[in-house]
DNA sequence: ATCTATTGATAAAC
DNA sequence: TGTTTATCAATAGAT
């Protein structure tokens, strides 16, 4: 830009790479957060110099959780279907809704015994009590089944998910001993470190 | 920049934030474009915009092999420090120790009030709901917050596992486009049927 | 989308 | 690397 004009393409000298290298990076991971803050935007931006080095931004969030949502972005169809044919509602928004519904029996005990309890009898609180305990025994047997079943439910998406992977990781090994393929390697250590919680 | 300084704060104004979306994302990709270029740098660039559209650029091959490039440099080290920091018991565990509590709990109720209701005073009765009342509020937060952590863990594992799977698909498919090997077939339709939930 | 007045980025030199 | 300066490039606001 200063000092003249410059060509689009490979800067041969590699001095003079290197400093551009270094002041364009730092311009570009600004304008990506500057992008993301003016405009609420979710940006993800990795760069690997020419010698392999990284150099990453992931505005809200981490790059993770950025990764996940691209994939879903672009494989979008199936995992759209995916959600829809799970009965099963997103567990954050069960969770909210046992959430509430425990605030608002909170809020109706707070109002029953705030309320009239100088005014109720003996025989009215026993009962309020045992109509108490019994509405404790059955919210929560409720939400402990949803919860739990929820659980169970991502336990096992987990397991099938750790099968898959281990299925996986045995066809990469099956075509690595049965080839001499030096552009795919895949070593196992590499392997482990990703596949293993 | 231009016709007065701009505050870098979220543009609140929806028309200006939309244009001045526009301007800069397209900015910004030829800024990540030229820094390929001049640099000899490898650029994945990935912004969401608020309302959650795509645009993507990646420079030399594709977002997919960038995405791989990304998990191989950096998933070594995350994953044994998530792994390590989150100091959380099994969950199974976890969940029965909630269940023994509240068994402990309904079984107090019981003895309390089937054993000595008919000789409690009122004020005893009296104290002894809102303690009641107070025990539940502790119980029922306690585990919310345990269970609602259980099941944060468990899909951020889920995340990362389908991440994984389908690092390691891309993989299989790689190979299996540069071979003929009937040996190593691993049809998509097979992989879907594993994949897909 | 197109047009400019400005600001911002940065190439070259130190 | 960090700073400076002369220029070029990006873009905010207006049309």
């Amino acid at each position: 830009m200063a000092r003249g004009k410059v060509q689009m393409k490979r800067i041969e000298n590699p001095v003079h790479r290197q400093v551009t290298f270094c002041k364009r990076r730092a311009g570009l991971l600004k304008k990506a957060k500057e992008l993301s803050v003016l405009c609420d935007a979710e940006i993800g931006l990795v760069i690997f110099s020419a010698h392999g080095k990284l150099y990453e931004l992931a505005t809200k969030g981490t790059m993770q959780g950025l990764i996940e949502k691209y994939l879903k972005s672009t494989n979008g169809a199936e995992v759209a279907e995916e959600a829809k044919d799970k009965q099963v509602l997103d567990p954050k928004e069960e969770i909210n809704m046992l959430k509430n519904e425990i605030e608002a029996l909170q809020k109706g005990l707070s109002y029953i015994y705030g309320g009239g309890a100088g005014t109720m009898s003996l025989d009215e609180l026993h009962s309020l009590e045992k109509y108490l305990e019994i509405w404790m025994y059955h919210i929560r047997s409720a939400k402990m089944d949803i919860m739990f079943q929820e659980i169970q439910l991502l336990k096992n998406k987990e397991g099938i998910l750790e099968a898959a992977n281990k299925y996986l990781q045995d066809k990469i090994d099956e075509s690595y001993t049965v080839t001499n393929m030096t552009d795919f390697q895949c070593p196992r250590s590499v392997q482990n470190e990703i596949f293993r919680f």
